[in-house]
DNA sequence: CGGGGTTTGTTTACTGGGAAACAGAAATCG
DNA sequence: CGATTTCTGTTTCCCAGTAAACAAACCCCG
């Protein structure tokens, strides 16, 4: 028997989480896996992960992009976006090439096989993120996300709730 | 030396993070990364990680609790936490026994080591818990906390912040 | 010009964590 | 009671991501 608001996250065990209860560090961690757990269930389906729909993503929306500033952007290491990125050309996805005026760094842009992959994800992908999680009201959740983008020193873009979610 | 640029951050690199800037999901990642380094740089200095330090905090206040239920707390995987426990039972801040009303499970405690562990780690913790974020005002940061616990489904713990002891 | 320092990507070795398969104990059901 | 199913922890193998060392290119300053 579950004490009534069992929302099946695995959170409602009945432990007493102590001083956890208050650490925002805590809160985001559990709050990531299950946002994460929520996108393998919906886009997931799509065989596709979350760092590789991002780094698709990030390229459809900067062409060109550095490959150390794409890591940086997404907070991950260098060394890992090399193994990424280099996958995803290996599945001729994305296509790296060398600029003349810097001859280290290495530029990023998705093949047509990659565009076509960012264009078949972005329908799911984009209706999984209009979903409320359940939880949370509509206005909660667009504070949510007002607060972590505060948080994490983000511009407070306007993405107006009210656009497009038809199409 | 410290790098100096920007908010530190990472995420102010210019690019335009397109759908991505209204993904629920990719705002708690990053905002998990960003906490995560806060941890490291602030209480990681005593030698612990941010998941040996919930389990230990957990068994703390929860003497006797099973092994699986404590996974399911954390959000973790049942195989990951036998590894988790099994080391810290090695280094001594933890004892495994088994109940004899169920014989499969495991009832975890902590030894003095382990108590002694806690102790030493309670205060550190806690002084960086009660640090605002720097991007968010106490209002804010309050705010995000419950519309996180609200998320995941956890009650709304009035934990009372009123020994914030001088700042 | 040339020599340090810095940036960029890469490689190698390592850690945290998950998936799947498994064994023993408990529960269920004939 | 025995057979089957379920639950708990465990093992093995695998993947995402990091840390550290490195090489090449760029930059700065004499």
């Amino acid at each position: 028997m579950r004490d009534g608001g069992g929302t099946g996250d695995g959170t409602d065990a009945g432990v007493r989480y102590g001083p956890l209860t208050g650490s925002l560090g805590f809160l985001l961690r559990l709050a990531q896996l299950s946002a994460f757990r929520d996108f393998y269930d919906h886009v997931g389906e799509l065989g596709v992960r979350p760092g590789e729909m991002s780094v698709l993503m990030l390229i459809a929306e900067n062409p060109g992009v550095r490959q150390g500033v794409l890591a940086r952007s997404l907070m991950i290491k260098r060394a890992h976006m090399t193994k990424m990125v280099r996958a995803m050309e290996e599945e001729g996805l994305v296509r790296r090439t060398i600029p003349e005026d810097d001859r280290r760094s290495v530029e990023l842009w998705l093949t047509e096989a990659g565009e076509a992959r960012v264009s078949g994800l972005l329908g799911p992908f984009l209706a999984h993120e209009a979903q409320v999680p359940a939880t949370l009201s509509r206005r909660e959740t667009d504070q949510l996300r007002r607060l972590l983008r505060a948080y994490l020193g983000l511009p407070d873009t306007n993405t107006d709730p009210s656009e497009e979610s038809g199409s």
